[in-house]
DNA sequence: AGAAAATAGTTGTACATTACAACCATGCAT
DNA sequence: ATGCATGGTTGTAATGTACAACTATTTTCT
């Protein structure tokens, strides 16, 4: 059986709408509590599991730019559910590490996120799930892995976004 | 074999992590081109496949709220690849059609994410393609269809967000 | 030792995505 | 009619995100 490429990428182009939509679903306030977001809870969750961390780890476990990086920690530590440490083997790195405030937070949505994954685990049938689960993270990787820049892309300079032009005259 | 449910729902948070990056990841600009994002291009495909619709039908093709659609649609028309039209039987409503020159940019926009989608498909065992289609289907639905409101959740209101503070840490 | 390069982090800026609430115009039902 | 429902836009704002510029420090190489 011959798969017809176009056929297959409009499968695709379905499957990733989908997968945008479960995405922001997923980051939804109503998933989680203590007005903590989906970010900050991973962000949280990897202090917890991991201990004291550095930004640059935070950076990978995120997999966002250092910027965001920043802007993300920064609520948690105006809340005081996260403090920063000066690292005494560089000066320029900064710890961070999870208060006990910030462990109480982290179980409560620990919760809220348990009650979440169980209604999912609910609607998929219990012989799917190891399949599905390791299918799923197949393609997630595919997705991940693939460089892709398009390949009539060749110069963006003058990209048109939400209406406004810029014209580069060389 | 019985599953644990606290290393399952660990399980859980890991995929929708990385659910989350490849959302991401597939709405970055490099994947499609001519400065058509993702919800445009899906607005362009869903007008180029569908003939005229009305911006109702697109809410439900965006599953977005109704304000979303019209500024979604907005960088749209004012670059004339989608022109609207008065629909004569209810004077509220609007259809919006793809223009020639949207034609245009939509063939090309299909011919980036073409690239993407068959590298995509090119990391996924052949013999796993189908169920993996599938089994990611499923768990999509499962996640879109779980109406969580966390349980622990009676009241946000003292939700403190991105506030601006200069880090003093000495 | 001193200059250059690399690294860690913050801030400025900007854009994409998104929603809610308020609003206007039109259509429908009682 | 009068009032509610529907289709759409605008105001406002939160969140996520990146790139570039900048500071401060550390490392590397001459």
């Amino acid at each position: 059986m011959h798969t017809e490429p176009s056929t297959d990428t409009r499968k695709l182009l379905l499957l990733i709408t989908d997968l945008c939509q479960a995405a922001r679903f997923c980051r939804q306030d109503s998933v989680f509590c203590e007005g903590v977001t989906f970010s900050q809870f991973l962000i949280l969750d990897a202090l917890a599991t991991q201990g004291r961390l550095k930004m640059t780890d935070l950076h990978s476990v995120l997999a966002v730019e250092k910027s965001t990086t920043t802007r993300l920690v920064r609520p948690l530590i105006e809340r005081e559910l996260v403090q920063r440490e000066k690292a005494d083997h560089d000066l320029r790195a900064i710890y961070l590490r999870i208060t006990p405030t910030g462990k109480e937070t982290y179980q409560k949505v620990w919760g809220c996120f348990t009650e979440f994954a169980e209604t999912i685990r609910g609607k998929i049938p219990e012989d799917d799930r190891t399949d599905a689960y390791r299918a799923l993270k197949t393609i997630l990787d595919a997705i991940r892995n693939t460089s892709s820049v398009c390949s009539c892309n060749p110069n963006d300079s003058m990209k048109l976004k939400n209406g406004k032009t810029e014209f580069n005259i060389t």
